[in-house]
DNA sequence: AAACATTTGTCCGTATGTATA
DNA sequence: ATATACATACGGACAAATGTT
């Protein structure tokens, strides 16, 4: 049997990189906390690796915002305020306008069926009010255009983002019916403009619907579950 | 003397942090080059700290974009080709425009000040022909709306674009005096839009200095100097 | 095909710096 | 103020994987 020439090349997948996902799913799930202190040798005896690729993990999501580390002293996971919607969602915003902008050019019939798949999933899943599978089909959604709009930095920084965004969903905001069914709506439009090249209407659908998503937070906010999601006080 | 209570608090740095800093700097600059072989251990010796330090700064150059590491295989410091140039800045461009909106709310009459003086300042650099230094104080410029800002996200994406550019305009592009005259003018035409609080006009603005600068980077680049800056060939 | 050289990935010990009693 | 406990930062050694002769 040929083998296909074109397959992924999968690379070795180092213990690293594995606590990296590890940790970043611990924290998006909330099951590591705001605030909470890490020490790197009880995670590392609790995941069954040495210290090092912990460490080396912990850097990455330093990078990422995820944890704090202050030198020689200790490391905490970082604190999530509810006024960090804005700071999360607006630069999603502006970077999912721009790879839907750059995908209107580029993406390919093949591409935009896809894309109807995905919102028919989409809306089934918030039938099926299965809140976590909905948000995960609604970011394989706006994945697959930032993956057409083919542009690493974009790409990178969304990933970041979305992260982030879910960690704040969990502890903060449940999404409406009403808001997801809107959200169907969007999706179509946007998926409309891309099969008439109408990069104006793709931009301002994505827009709308990243800006209607950060509305719906701002005005309907869970109730504070969790006192360790406030910043501690400054005048410590 | 009573000792000011304010002061940001200074933390110890790391080794891993000034390694970071240096390589980073040897990698915009040009010393570490496009495609270059990076052994760790070699860079140890050559800085004079173990093999910790240095790992731990290429992991964070990894998710930053400036080396890609093979697990088990080796270390190379990225390519950069000329077509790049739309990957780096167009997001950029999106980050920064949001940052001027966030911006022109929340700027005050000293920042106000502050990039008039950094403005004349950078008309000055222009006229000594100093570019390294004309483009120093050009991002001063850039990076004080960004601050004012106050988005940890859009602060930390547009750092790493921002080297990014450096590097691309040292290996490819010269900016030529006109183009700077007229960054001038567009400098000049954010600062007012900040005094009347015209945040339209503010984006506008910063969305022309970008976009113009791309055009001539993509309408005027340099000779191609540097046979390492292109990717190798994908048929191997 | 097998042994070698090279380089990376991981482990763990030690020292330094920080907080607490 | 001093001593103690503790967590982090760094160093050095070993193991595993890759490419080569």
């Amino acid at each position: 049997m040929p083998i296909p020439s074109d397959l992924p090349k999968i690379y070795r997948t180092s213990a690293k990189s594995q606590v990296l996902t590890l940790l970043q799913d611990w924290i998006t799930e909330g099951i590591l906390q705001p605030g909470e202190k890490i020490v790197d040798t009880e995670l590392a005896k609790m995941i069954g690796v040495s210290r090092t690729p912990i460490r080396e993990a912990l850097q990455i999501l330093e990078t990422q915002g995820f944890v704090e580390m202050k030198p020689g002293k200790e490391t905490r996971i970082t604190y999530l305020k509810q006024s960090d919607a804005y700071n999360i969602y607006l630069p999603l915003t502006s970077l999912e306008v721009l790879a839907t902008q750059l995908a209107t050019n580029l993406i390919t019939s093949k591409q935009i069926h896809a894309l109807e798949q995905l919102n028919q999933k989409f809306a089934d899943a918030i039938l099926s009010k299965d809140s976590r599978k909905t948000l995960q089909i609604d970011r394989e959604f706006h994945q697959l255009i930032i993956d057409t709009a083919n542009n690493p930095y974009i790409c990178s920084f969304t990933h970041t983002l979305h992260l982030h965004a879910k960690r704040f969903e969990i502890l903060y905001f449940e999404h409406s019916q009403e808001m997801l069914q809107e959200s169907v709506q969007e999706h179509q439009a946007i998926i409309e403009a891309f099969r008439t090249r109408d990069v104006d209407k793709a931009k301002k659908n994505m827009e709308k619907n990243w800006l209607r998503a950060l509305e719906a937070i701002s005005t309907n906010l869970k109730v504070h579950k969790n006192p360790l999601s406030e910043s501690p006080d400054s005048s410590k």
